[in-house]
DNA sequence: TCTACTTCCAACAGAGCCCG
DNA sequence: CGGGCTCTGTTGGAAGTAGA
């Protein structure tokens, strides 16, 4: 049989009471549906109030909210200096010295007078009914901070069932329970419980928003069960992000005149186009740090510094190019340039094409194809890349100039194994190798004059923590905060 | 002390790709 | 075909260093 704190302490204040012993002693489905009104849980069935006492040593606060708690459901407190009570319920923290003595002193005589967790307040309200000896044999106050519980909000996300079996194991070990959304105030200890698990960004989007409130916290509903394993409440801190900027004691590499001379032949020969996209991209400076044999100049800048280095200066090296590629004109689309281009700038005869148009220069099917929506041109770049893998060199031949994609690239280089004469406008200056190094300044960038910044220098390198949307109402609300 | 420069990081938008 | 994911380019910010 399984005795129950309820059926004793009945039992002592209502003699041998066989309609309560038959309540106490149900099964679990038949005490939820006995839940009792507010003003009578803690109140025997003869309508006899129970009787706490509180430790006298537990926080003043929680102390007040107990009483408010017990008052309001029924329950009468004794006087905390006096003696407890013979009859009745003695309230302790089992995790104080206090609590252990009282334990210990004044033990469960098995009549009339219980020992349990003050957390048997918090259990039964939220119960509807006086837990038993059992549900509390494993009960600790966890979620409780400074002394005080800590309101937990269970977020909507949760759903109904999850929220009523994680309500009874927060309420027996401590904590608050609060089912509106996200309505903390700043002073009060709160963890909103989410279930990230079926809305991946709401956990993110909360901690943020609770980031500034140090007291709060955005949890996974598993947190309950951990902090329960673990006997203790505690939160995981989001990992430290790294502060961007130069790494102490690094030295600073200055750029001298030969280095900027290089970016300029560099940028000059990869996008000779600026529409076309990717001077200011990380790629571009990726692929020339990564490439010491090409470019043994760059390596004394990492990739991100020289696309800073461009970008911080962007007008005044793209006038540098510009005079470069005067003197040095590159074809669009040659051998060693970016492959990546904007849509924009694709060359018009090969939407033309692969819209099954005139294979030729067609500027008003080109035209018009500027008007076609993006769809339309996501596919035929895709049936523009298989006309080339299904080519057996007529259709390549027909494709002029490919766009500078990485479909394409492979088509250039085959339109150049098999020569110039299959394509009309193919009659080109031979395509610039730009494989290789140059030499590091040629005649062109000698000419400028360098600019003034340049340094030539050699290289060396609690407003009411106990409020409680389900536990208390407004009315305690106003009680508790005018004490 | 101010300013320029270097280095690194993050957010965002657009485009491409994959898969149901 | 559409949604979701990934990649890329762009932009802006922040910290540290060094020279004026």
């Amino acid at each position: 049989m399984v005795r129950t704190v309820s059926k004793r302490a009945r039992a002592q204040s209502t003699g041998s009471d066989s309609s309560i012993v038959e309540l106490n002693a149900a099964s679990g489905s038949r005490v939820a549906s006995s839940k009792r009104a507010t003003g009578e849980l803690f109140v025997t069935d003869n309508s006899v109030a129970l009787e706490f006492h509180i430790q006298k040593t537990l926080d003043e606060r929680l102390k007040r909210f107990l009483e408010h708690q017990i008052e309001r459901h029924g329950g009468t407190v004794a006087n905390s200096t006096a003696i407890p009570p013979s009859n009745g319920y003695i309230l302790i923290d089992p995790d104080t010295e206090k609590g252990e003595r009282l334990k210990t002193r004044f033990p469960d005589n098995g009549k009339n007078r219980y020992v349990v967790c003050w957390t048997f307040v918090l259990g039964s309200i939220q119960a509807g009914r006086l837990l038993t000896q059992d549900e509390m044999s494993s009960a600790k106050p966890i979620f409780v901070r400074n002394g005080r519980p800590i309101n937990i909000y269970l977020h909507s996300t949760l759903g109904k069932a999850r929220i009523k079996s994680l309500s009874s194991r927060i309420s027996i070990n401590g904590g608050l329970v609060k089912t509106q959304d996200g309505i903390t105030t700043k002073e009060e200890d709160a963890v909103i419980l989410v279930n990230p698990d079926s809305h991946s960004k709401l956990r993110n989007e909360l901690t943020i928003l609770y980031d500034h409130r140090p007291n709060q916290y955005v949890e996974h509903y598993n947190w309950v069960d951990e902090s329960i394993h673990s006997k203790k409440c505690t939160h995981t801190l989001p990992l430290p992000k790294r502060l961007g900027g130069r790494k102490m004691g690094s030295t600073t590499a200055v750029y001298t005149v030969e280095e900027d001379d290089h970016l300029v032949e560099y940028i000059a020969k990869r996008i000779p186009q600026k529409a076309a996209g990717g001077r200011s991209g990380q790629n571009l400076y990726k692929e020339l740090v990564d490439r010491p044999e090409d470019y043994p100049w760059a390596c004394r800048h990492s990739w991100s510094s020289w696309a800073n280095r461009y970008k911080r200066n962007m007008e005044k090296f793209d006038k540098r190019i510009e005079k470069y590629l005067e003197r040095h004109p590159q074809e669009p689309g040659a051998k060693g340039q970016y492959n990546h281009v904007r849509e924009e700038v694709l060359p018009s005869r090969i939407r033309s094409r692969v819209e099954g148009g005139s294979d030729v220069e067609d500027d008003d099917a080109a035209a018009s194809e500027e008007a076609a929506g993006q769809k339309r041109k996501r596919s035929a770049k895709r049936r523009h890349a298989s006309v080339i893998s299904d080519s057996d060199g007529q259709e390549m031949a027909l494709v002029t100039d490919p766009p500078r994609t990485q479909h394409a690239s492979s088509s250039r280089q085959n339109k150049r194994q098999r020569g110039s004469s299959t394509s009309p406008d193919i009659d080109l200056p031979a395509p610039t190798n730009n494989k290789g190094k140059q030499k590091a300044v040629d005649s062109d960038t000698e000419e400028e004059e360098p600019e003034g910044d340049y340094r030539d220098r050699p290289r060396d390198d609690e407003e009411n923590p106990f409020q409680d949307g389900d536990l208390v109402n407004n009315e305690d609300y106003q009680i508790e905060s005018a004490r």
